[in-house]
RNA sequence: GGAGAGAUGGCCGAGCGGUCGAAGGCGCACGCCUGGAAAGCGUGUAGGCUCCAAAAGGGUCUCAAGGGUUCGAAUCCCUUUCUCUCCGCCA
C-alpha cells in the first residue's frame, strides 16, 4: 500500500511507475476517491463537532431541570444527517481501499524498466561443470536412485506433488538443517510459525486480494495455506511498534509452501521445479527505512553464501519493473545452474518491500529519543527453496554411473555420507 | 464439542447512559531537592484520520472488532474474534 499523501503530491511520478509495473490500476479514480473521502470527512466532522457541543449543552440543561424535548428532536435531525454522511464515507472508503490494495509497490530507481526481457544479470558465480557424458535431468536420476517418486504422490494427492524416499528424504532434511544453521549463525532468529493463516495476514504481506486465486483455502475455517513463510513472518509483528533499539530484527523459518499454480498448466510439468507443495527456508528482516537498500544487498549475499557453500554455480539477476514482485521495490533473483536444462533457474528471490507491507499491517518502530513511531521496512528472501536446491545438487553432482556425490558442506548433515547410490529394491 | 468468565492507556486497575481519551497506582521522561544517589515533591506521559503552505493550533474518531438502540454509549442490545477456567476428545 502506498502513502496516499505521497501519491497525491507525486502524481506524474507514480503514474509512470505504475506504467512501468504494467499496473492496470486507474490512478485518476484513486485520486478522485481520495479527494472525495477527505471532503466528506470534513463535512461529517463539522456536523459532529456541532452535535458534540449541543450534547454538552443538553446535559447542562437537563441538570438544571429544563425541558429538553424540543431540543432533542432538533438534534435528532442533525444526528441523522451525520449517519447519512458517515454511510457515504464508508462506501467511498471501501472503494478507495479496494483500489489501494491493487496498487503495486513503486520500483526503485535502480531497477531496469521493462518486462521479463529487461531483467539484468548482475553477476555470475561459479563455473558450470563440464560433463564428459550427457547430464541427466534430476527426475530421471531420482527415479533411478529410488529416492524420488511422483506416481505415489499423484495417487495420494494429485499432480504437482512429490514424495522422497530414503536418502532422498534425508537429503531434503539435511538441506533444511544446513540452511537453518547457516542463517542462525548470520543473526537470523530461528522461528516456527503457523502454516495456515487468516485473511488479514495474506493481505498484509501483499498476497490478497490480488493473488487470492493462487492460494489454497480452507473455506470452512477461513484459513489459507501459506505460499511462503514470508506471510507468517511478516505478520508476527502486525499492529506492533518496535521499541527503540530493537530493530533490525531478522528471522529465519522453515516451512512447506503451498501454491495452486493456477494458470501454469503445461509449465514445468516434469520434476521438482513447480509443485503445489514444496519446502523452503526463508529469511525475513524488519529494518530502519534508510538502511533497507543496504539490507537487501546483505540479504542477497546471505542467500548467495548458501549456494557458494553448496558449490552450486549461480547467477544474480535484478528483476525489471514489470517482473519484480508486487510488494517489492527491488528484487534480486538467484538462479542456479541446471546442467540438464543447460540454463539457470530461479532458486531464491530476495526483495525489499520498503514500507509497503508495514503500511498494510501497521508495523512501526521508534527511534532512540524519537517522538513518533514510523513505519519499518521489510525484506524477505528465500534461503533457499529446498526442492530446487535438492534437484540442483542431483544434477550438478551427478556422475556418469548415475550416482550423486554429496557436497562437502552437507556431509555432516548426512551422517558423513559422501555419495548417494541406488537404494536396494 | 459442552458449560462458564473475561477483553479499558506501556503495565495494573476504576468507571450511576451525559461534562470520560477515560480516576488511581506502577513504570517512564524532565525538573526541584542532594556532595551524589534513594526517598520526597512537581510537571508531563496513546494512536489514527483530517483542516492549515508549514509550525502553532483546531476538528473528529478510537475503551477487542463490527453492527444496533439513543439527542448522547467504555457503560444497554446483537454478532464475531481472542483469552482464561472446568468437562469431553486428542498427537
Amino acid at each position: 500500500m502506498l502513502d496516499p499523501k505521497y501519491v497525491r503530491e507525486h502524481q506524474a511520478e507514480v503514474r509512470k511507475a505504475l506504467e512501468d509495473c504494467k499496473s492496470k490500476v486507474d490512478l485518476s479514480l484513486y485520486l478522485d476517491l481520495e479527494r472525495r473521502r477527505r471532503d466528506l470527512m470534513v463535512s461529517a466532522d463539522k456536523r459532529k463537532a456541532r452535535l458534540n457541543q449541543a450534547s454538552e449543552e443538553m446535559s447542562r440543561l437537563k441538570k438544571e431541570g429544563k425541558d429538553i424535548t424540543e431540543y432533542r428532536s432538533k438534534l435528532s435531525e442533525l444526528s441523522n444527517e451525520i449517519k447519512t454522511v458517515d454511510a457515504e464515507i464508508t462506501a467511498v472508503e471501501k472503494d478507495f481501499h479496494e483500489i489501494e490494495l491493487q496498487i503495486c509497490n513503486l520500483p526503485h530507481e535502480s531497477v531496469p524498466v521493462g518486462g521479463e526481457e529487461a531483467n539484468k544479470e548482475v553477476r555470475r558465480v561459479g563455473e558450470p561443470k563440464k560433463f564428459d557424458f550427457k547430464p541427466k535431468p534430476h527426475e530421471e536420476l531420482g527415479l533411478t536412485l529410488g529416492i524420488l517418486d511422483f506416481e505415489k504422490a499423484a495417487k495420494v494427492a494429485g499432480t504437482r506433488f512429490f514424495s522422497l524416499a530414503g536418502l532422498g528424504a534425508k537429503l531434503e532434511r539435511a538441506l533444511v538443517n544446513f540452511m537453518l544453521d547457516q542463517n542462525s549463525q548470520k543473526g537470523y532468529q530461528e522461528m516456527v510459525v503457523p502454516h495456515l493463516v487468516n485473511y488479514e495476514s495474506m493481505e498484509t504481506s501483499g498476497q490478497f486480494p490480488k493473488f487470492i486465486e493462487q492460494a489454497f483455502a480452507i473455506e470452512k475455517d477461513k484459513l489459507y495455506l501459506i505460499p511462503t513463510s514470508e506471510v507468517p513472518l511478516a505478520n508476527l509483528h502486525r499492529g506492533e511498534t518496535f521499541p527503540a533499539g530493537s530493530i533490525p530484527k531478522k528471522y529465519t523459518a522453515y516451512t512447506p509452501c503451498y501454491r495452486r499454480e493456477a494458470g501454469s498448466y503445461g509449465k514445468d510439468t516434469k520434476g521438482l521445479i513447480r509443485l503445489h507443495q514444496f519446502n523452503k527456508v526463508e529469511m525475513f528482516q524488519f529494518v530502519e527505512p534508510e538502511k533497507s537498500m543496504e539490507a537487501l544487498d546483505q540479504l542477497t549475499a546471505d542467500a548467495e553464501d548458501l549456494l557458494k557453500k553448496l558449490g552450486l554455480p549461480y547467477r544474480v539477476v535484478v528483476l525489471a519493473t514489470g517482473d519484480k514482485s508486487f510488494s517489492s521495490v527491488k528484487t534480486y533473483d538467484l538462479e542456479v545452474w541446471l546442467p540438464s536444462q543447460n540454463t539457470y533457474r530461479e532458486i531464491s528471490s530476495c526483495s525489499n518491500c520498503t514500507d509497503f507491507q508495514a503500511r498494510r499491517g501497521a508495523i512501526k518502530f521508534k527511534r532512540e529519543g524519537g517522538a513518533k513511531a514510523e513505519l519499518v521496512h521489510t525484506l524477505n528472501g528465500s534461503g533457499l527453496a529446498i526442492g530446487r536446491t535438492w534437484l540442483a545438487i542431483l544434477e550438478n553432482y551427478q556422475q556418469a554411473d548415475g550416482t550423486v556425490l554429496v557436497p562437502d558442506a552437507l556431509q555432516p548433515y548426512m551422517g558423513g555420507l559422501k555419495m548417494i547410490v541406488p537404494a536396494k529394491p
